[in-house]
DNA sequence: CAGAAAACGAGAGCACCGCTCTTGACGACT
DNA sequence: AGTCGTCAAGAGCGGTGCTCTCGTTTTCTG
């Protein structure tokens, strides 16, 4: 009655853990086009057919190593996070955009999996968007945070925002980060998509060669980005 | 001895632009993954092992689109730039930002060929390099006028830069982006980041259903990032 | 406890893919 | 006119995702 009741269950339950081990080996030295469910197959000692017990297709598979995929990189983000004292805004930021470059330059083909090309024919299920957005929550816990904590600037620039702009941020992103207002969301969500935006093309090699290193260079456009949102070290 | 000397060259010529021709509409259609040397001859009424006289493996067709890829990119960026008032250099940042994204979003297989997940085991040759930097030569171009005409304003942020990494970016795109200081080009390569985040962001539907129309968001955040680069109305 | 039902692995097979090799015909140059 | 290179065609290899069937084994149920 608890987990894992008969002996089927169990080996089931097994089962499909190592098909889904394997296949994330494959995708990490392969990558995603080179995962096939064949060679899972041959690796575990099974005839081909076989997996189909366990993961009707392969896009099934690959939606479960993308869940995983989303949750360990939100779990890296949120142990960055929780690694930082809570009020020191800026520092958490910083740690949430290394957090990100760092898991994904460790798992480049992963990486790609989630935020590169959409593979052809394949739509994300329901499931994924939860873990989806685990990464985007903790960024918006720093945010939210920061305007209690009056630790948010409001905007500086020469930049004036249309209110039915900033209204439809507020409403589309209320749920994530609340208590935010809209100018400061649009300011955040500039700042999130260039963050994806630098990892993308390091991961993806657009930088090549460019840096001898390209953390200090990273490093400088996060602290930016961070006075660009708004946020200050303290109350 | 001019162009297509021999009646054999010309055939040869014109079923080559064929190919490509068609392999660029199955790449709309289905996506990189989805294009198929045997489809292709299927569509010309050819047996599949003669596409190999032509191109002599998937990946060289690849990189024949890539290159017209980038080239497509980067005269709509060049068209871009080049209907705008040469001294407004606000305008022209945001002009080239909107026709990446128009870009994009029109041809969104095309671009995740350029911008996406890298093809497993395929390497970019060097003849990419060239058309690869099309729109960041335009980029340049346009920081570069900018500091000429003193329109290029100062870094005001409280963001200290490290001067050796100043240093590193003035060498490494001292070539495509002459007299700019190397503090204006850390500034830039963030700008310049955060813009293909954001179109890929929104190409490979990261953004599904968080705005009812995305353009006037993107539009906030180009003329942001405008002022975060220092770009000023005149000189 | 015995029988029905469900789950399982194995195997054959379908259609597709990239790519290679050989064959025979046609065109171009000497 | 003869030779040589180019070409399309066809067969074939090993690989893929996926489907179907067939015994076997385990689980559930009457």
């Amino acid at each position: 009655m608890t987990a894992s009741r008969t002996a089927r269950e169990r080996v089931r339950a097994e089962l499909t853990r190592e098909i889904v081990e394997i296949a994330r080996r494959q995708l990490a030295t392969e990558g995603a086009g080179g995962l096939s469910l064949r060679a899972v197959a041959r690796e575990m000692g099974m005839v081909s057919s076989a997996i189909y017990r366990y993961f009707p297709s392969r896009d099934d598979l690959l939606t479960t190593l993308i869940i995983d995929g989303y949750n360990a990189l939100g779990e890296a983000v949120e142990r960055a996070d929780a690694a930082v004292p809570a009020d020191d805004f800026p520092g958490r930021w910083a740690a949430v955009c290394h957090a990100v470059r760092d898991w994904a330059l460790a798992h480049p083909h992963e990486y790609a999996l989630l935020y590169g090309s959409p593979v052809p024919g394949y739509q994300a299920p329901q499931d994924t968007i939860g873990p989806r957005v685990r990464d985007l929550t903790v960024f918006g816990g720093i945010l939210s945070a920061a305007q209690r904590a009056g630790a948010l600037a409001p905007p500086t620039g020469p930049v004036e925002v249309d209110p039915a702009l900033a209204d439809e941020a507020e409403a589309s992103l209320a749920a994530l980060m609340p208590d935010v207002p809209g100018d400061a969301l649009l300011r955040a969500l500039s700042a999130w998509t260039s963050l994806y935006g630098w990892v993308s093309f390091e991961v993806f090699g657009q930088f090549k060669g460019a840096f001898a290193d390209l953390r200090p260079a990273f490093d400088h456009s996060v602290k930016a980005l961070g006075t660009m949102i708004g946020l200050t070290p303290s109350g």
